[in-house]
DNA sequence: GTTACCGTGTTCGCTATCGAACAGATAAAA
DNA sequence: TTTTATCTGTTCGATAGCGAACACGGTAAC
């Protein structure tokens, strides 16, 4: 079940000869929480659509204090540098979420991207929505309240899974947000206390979403508007 | 001379012929500060290529508060979305420093672009130079102080401008950084003490560039590096 | 040459977040 | 079952940046 193709967004949206064309090509992969899919600077072998698992784009600086840059999960791609032409970016991309995913040799990526008209066009689009999480993740970072920010975070991550439920302790989300770790208990708390979420050891369940929503910043409305946007036949669930 | 196009990288490191081909599609322009190049969502007529200008791309939020995105000068383009396919974007674009560059229509651009050759590729690589420079802003405005980030900031405008001097008030930069004013003229205070930098109503002169280069984050670096790699030909200056 | 505005300097209390330390509780391992 | 590791809760003082208010001198307009 999770190793259906169709269930990545982008592959979905693949013209049918082009998705019969990459169908062999799509190996099966299972993405446990943790694994690194590459490192900064690293050459990409690889690019990785995933289906129920979540990547998080993250830079981790010298001193190993690390800040996200962006999520991606069944509605997207990890990998882009590889048909940009950097073929390598100064992030590190790990599962965020256990799931599973498929991915395709580099070389077969970029030939596709460079033959092949609404193959280009599509990861491009997508890129452009990828860009706009980042702008928007740089704002929050400087604007927002930790409460704002953590509410855009599970609002992020809600879309890109099944379900209502989050399996993510809250020392693995101040990681992502780059923040302490108490500074998200505190957060969490309050949001339950709302009544917008309840959580117990790893587990966080959202209970009320529009209440979720409201309590957010913009910057997820925005970002969400963008990928609906640019990428409208795919996001719907 | 400063409608001399070659003084942007991006139109310098053209191959021949298409330089051949784009130069009666060039059109000089003048970009005075505080010209608006694009507004947040709305479709985009042209392409820019600043010369001696240098652009802001900015989120200006509901509440009027606004966060500098990326900056852009002779090293790239502003106006990516229009090849990359979403035409609009969330953000804004304003000169930030007063100057002159050259455009082209959105139609022209877009039929270079789709021709999956050399100025595809180039112009590809500057995005991800550009995706870098969002995801290090992202990550700068989570974990670095005031004064990092001003020494960061000056830099990424010196290295688009000739000489060490920057026509710019700290009012205007706290709009980029997206702090108060307040805070910039105290961090230029004290890196004017620690004999950094010199400035008088508006005019910031550069005076130990190493030593700026010491006192900014690492982010700075990063992003120099990655610029570097990218566009090798194009950002010698 | 006077006046008005603009750019900068300075101060105050306030708040969110940090850094560090430790406590309690639940799940997993032995 | 007992032990251990993991996850969450709580507290403390410290600090960076905020918001607001006002002072001062240079520049430019009239």
């Amino acid at each position: 079940m999770q190793f259906e193709p169709k269930r990545n967004h982008l592959l979905a949206a693949l013209p049918a000869a082009t998705w019969a064309r990459w169908q062999e090509h799509l190996e099966p992969i299972a993405m446990p929480l943790g694994m690194v899919l590459y490192e900064s600077g690293s050459t990409l072998s690889h690019v990785y659509f995933p289906t129920t698992a979540i990547v998080s784009l993250l830079y981790v600086m010298e001193n190993g204090a690390s800040a996200e840059i962006a999520v991606v999960g069944n509605e997207g791609l990890v990998g882009i540098s590889l048909f940009m032409g950097g073929e390598s970016t100064p992030s590190r991309a790990v599962v965020q979420s256990a799931g599973a995913g498929f991915r395709m040799s580099a070389l077969m990526i970029k030939q596709e991207f460079n033959h092949f008209g609404p193959v280009m066009h599509l990861l491009l689009r997508y890129t452009q929505a990828l860009i706009t999480q980042m702008a928007q993740t740089a704002v929050c970072n400087r604007h927002h309240s930790l409460d704002q920010q953590l509410c855009r975070w599970l609002l992020l991550s809600l879309d890109r899974l099944r379900g209502n439920q989050l399996v993510m302790t809250q020392e693995l989300i101040a990681n992502m947000l780059g923040v302490r770790r108490e500074g998200v208990t505190e957060a969490a708390r309050r949001l339950q206390e709302a009544g917008l979420i309840s959580y117990a050891r790893g587990h966080i369940t959202v209970v009320d979403r529009p209440g979720l929503e409201h309590r957010s910043c913009e910057c997820y409305a925005v970002v969400r508007k963008e990928y609906d946007r640019l990428l409208p036949a795919v996001t719907a669930t």
